[in-house]
DNA sequence: CTCTTGACAAGAATAATTCTAATGTTATAA
DNA sequence: TTATAACATTAGAATTATTCTTGTCAAGAG
């Protein structure tokens, strides 16, 4: 049976693995993290499975990809509609699940039509801080 | 005369040439526009001067560097606190100049100190909305 | 004039990502 | 059961943005 049809998205093991890994994970991960987390119970996992899974998944609308980190891009499996509170030292980004009114008006947006927006809280974590002190 | 020691940073004609380009440019550019757009008058300008001058900018808070494009980096001379609205078609963005609050209560921080927020909105120009009727 | 400092240019090096081509897998149709 | 079609996987090459390295240059200080 064509089990997977009903995502269009077959489930082999290593798409399972990844799947697996994203399930829960408030990380944030990037390609690289995801390929070394695998890569313990595949070690023949290769990045083209990564990015491939990822995109597939992407546009199942089942992860998010963020470009909060100029360096890299970051994987979001939370698809819930929230925002990021990124520590400006280490990069490590965390949830800020609330909604927030920030209508704009029509003259501001200059003939766009608005789809959503994103906010990004920046910070330092408490561990960059006590870092800082010593 | 030390001219440059008010700035630490010396005037040297790519550098002004750069800093013209800025100059009311409300196009968020990147390393390569700049490096295309000053190369016309500057035909052996190299990236390595382009990147620097971005550095030293930057460290000067003359400029910001915007992660908002997943394929490279933007840079943005306008360092008035301001949000953005991106085209998700074309990646165009505009500015957004607007306050809005968007306080976070402390249980949400988990411990980070916070230091400022960035809106990203989204949405489809007007150039775009016309080509995909058509 | 000479020395120091910082800037410039060219291209090499790096890092993230995407592409390519060959091979492997699986489910169904014959 | 076997052949086939469709899709996945892999390794590595290619691409792209960015950073680094090295040698050269120019301006100002002494």
């Amino acid at each position: 049976m064509e089990k997977y049809k009903q995502f269009g998205f077959k489930l082999t093991p290593q798409r399972l693995a990844i799947l697996n890994y994203f399930n829960g994970n408030k990380e944030h991960p990037s390609a690289d993290d995801i390929y070394r987390a695998v890569s313990k119970s595949f070690p023949t996992m290769s990045f083209a499975t990564v990015y491939n899974t990822l995109e597939a998944l992407r546009n199942k609308g089942n992860v998010l990809e963020l470009t909060i980190d100029p360096n890299k891009k970051r994987y979001d499996p939370n698809t819930m509609p929230h925002h990021h509170l990124i520590c400006v030292k280490c990069k490590r980004i965390i949830d800020i699940h609330k909604e927030f009114s920030v209508s704009v008006s029509e003259d501001m947006t200059q003939g766009f039509d608005l789809i959503g927006n994103h906010i990004e809280f920046y910070g330092v974590c408490p561990k960059c801080k006590s870092i800082a002190l010593s």
